[in-house]
Parts: C-alpha cells; sequence; structure tokens
DNA sequence: TTGTCTGCAAACGTTTTGCACGACC
DNA sequence: GGTCGTGCAAAACGTTTGCAGACAA
C-alpha cells in the first residue's frame, strides 16, 4: 500500500487523488511552499483542481498533523512595545497573545551554521490558563 | 521632554501627532494589537487619521527597533512536511526558509506558566550565507 | 524652503465563504 | 441515500501603492 495512503487511512482521512497529491508535492519538495506555489504546481498535472482544494486540504493535513503550518514571513502582523528579547505565546481559543519570559540558549545567537541571524522569535500555541 | 519625543529623536525620526500617539497607544496597550486596531482605536480621538499612516508608521518604529513585529497569528501560510520538532530560519533576502536543527529545552514542554502547550515554533530571521 | 509625512482611493494578494455537483461508503 | 470532497465564483480581509496636499525641521 502506498505510503501515502497509509498516512491517511492513519488519521482516518478519506483518500482521494487531490490529498495524495497534495502530501506527496511537500514530501518531495521541502522548500515550505505557500498554498498557491502548490496549487500552480499540481495544476500543471491536474488542470481541473482548484485552490479551494488546497487549502482545505492543507488546513485538514495540519489539524492532523501530517504537516505542519508555519507563519514565519508576511502578513497579519502585531505589533510589541517590548523590544528586549522574549517569547510569546497564543492562545488558539481566545487568540490572546501574552510575552513569556523563559530562558532561551539562542537569544543572543549571531551565526548559525553560516547564516547571519538577526532575529530570533520563540512561539508557543496551545490553550492559556483561563480558556482550559 | 516628552519619552516618546525622545524616542523618535534618539532614532533620527522626525516627530509627528500621529506618530506619537502610535508609540505612546503600544506602550501603553501590551495586548499586541494588529495595525487595524491600533487605527480603530486611536481615530476615535483623531479621526482624520488614515490606515496608512498606521501602517507606514509600524513599519518604520519595527525597522528602528522601537516597536517588533510579530507574525505568531495567521496569514501568507508556509507548509512544511517535516512535522518533528525543528526550528526555521528566515532570509529576508531570498526568503528562502530553512530548516534548523538546534538544541531546544522546550520542545518537549507541555506547560508553561498554567498554559498548556500544543506547538513551540523557533523561527531565526537574518541573512542566509549564500546571500551574506 | 525642502524633503518628508499624511491621507485618500484604488489595487493587490491571500484566504474564506456559499453553493452545486459528484464520488464514495 | 446521505455524507463528505471537489471546484467555481464571489467576497472578505489585511496590506500596499500612487499621488496630491500638508507639515516638520
Amino acid at each position: 500500500m502506498n505510503e501515502y495512503v497509509k498516512l491517511l487511512k492513519e488519521k482516518g482521512l478519506k483518500i482521494t487523488p487531490q490529498r495524495l497529491e497534495i502530501i506527496r508535492y511537500l514530501d518531495l519538495n521541502r522548500t515550505h511552499p505557500d498554498a498557491d506555489t502548490i496549487y500552480t504546481e499540481l495544476k500543471k498535472s491536474n488542470p481541473s483542481l482548484s485552490r479551494t482544494t488546497v487549502y482545505n486540504t492543507l488546513d485538514i493535513l495540519n489539524q492532523q498533523g501530517l504537516i505542519r503550518e508555519l507563519t514565519i514571513s508576511r502578513s497579519e502582523m502585531r505589533y510589541d512595545f517590548e523590544t528586549r528579547p522574549h517569547h510569546h505565546f497564543l492562545c488558539g481559543k481566545c487568540g490572546e497573545i501574552m510575552d513569556i519570559y523563559v530562558k532561551c540558549p539562542y537569544l543572543d545567537t549571531k551565526e548559525l551554521g553560516g547564516n547571519h541571524i538577526e532575529e530570533i522569535h520563540g512561539y508557543f500555541k496551545g490553550t492559556c490558563k483561563n480558556c482550559c
């Protein structure tokens, strides 16, 4: 049985050609693509593919933990007056973002694997104590 | 001299009522607001305020390090097939996002200050070795 | 006075929604 | 036959742009 079929079945998800293609694309392309890139690439071999399906599928796969969503790049910015190095916690229920001060070995890191580091952000997500 | 005037002057930025209001708002509201919230709130006392100014100002303040931009919540999602705990590095020049495997004391953290933790993301930003 | 900042309106890119059709237990 | 998935189109949302007039230094 196909490896991707197995992944979907383990999570109780239905098997569709679109889902298999999207998983396969993400497995073969570890470039952290966005939804539109995936859509454009897969549309070449499957012209009837729609954006909606790509978005739906990515959402489901993320919910089931088969893939991981990142928000590292741009958009829906939040702003913080506290500029000293610290981390943040986002409550998935109430949406509140809280400052978190934890010991982090990388707060002053300037170089990592040859890359020059200018910022470091630690994002914790979960449910806050008020919403638990 | 006003504390916020001083902050702006130190960075060589011009003093405008709008900039002072925006800084003051962020200082008094440590709720990590988004641009539109800031706009809506400040528009109450300054009806002629425009979104453009809010966006421009936040951008400048962030560039000068007076405030800090966060992308923790939604939007322009990227997707990763690697679901094992790891961190990410974003190159500001070429835009590439790379996986980073560093020792992190929080990768298995389930609780922090009474909040239930489900995910942890470490985001490093800077210039990659190819762009340096 | 000069260069920058502001505000308006329009455009843009990404994501979400409503709905009808189709596929699959 | 009922549920779920797909695809289309339109809408929504946050952000960016171009430009003209206003303002800070």
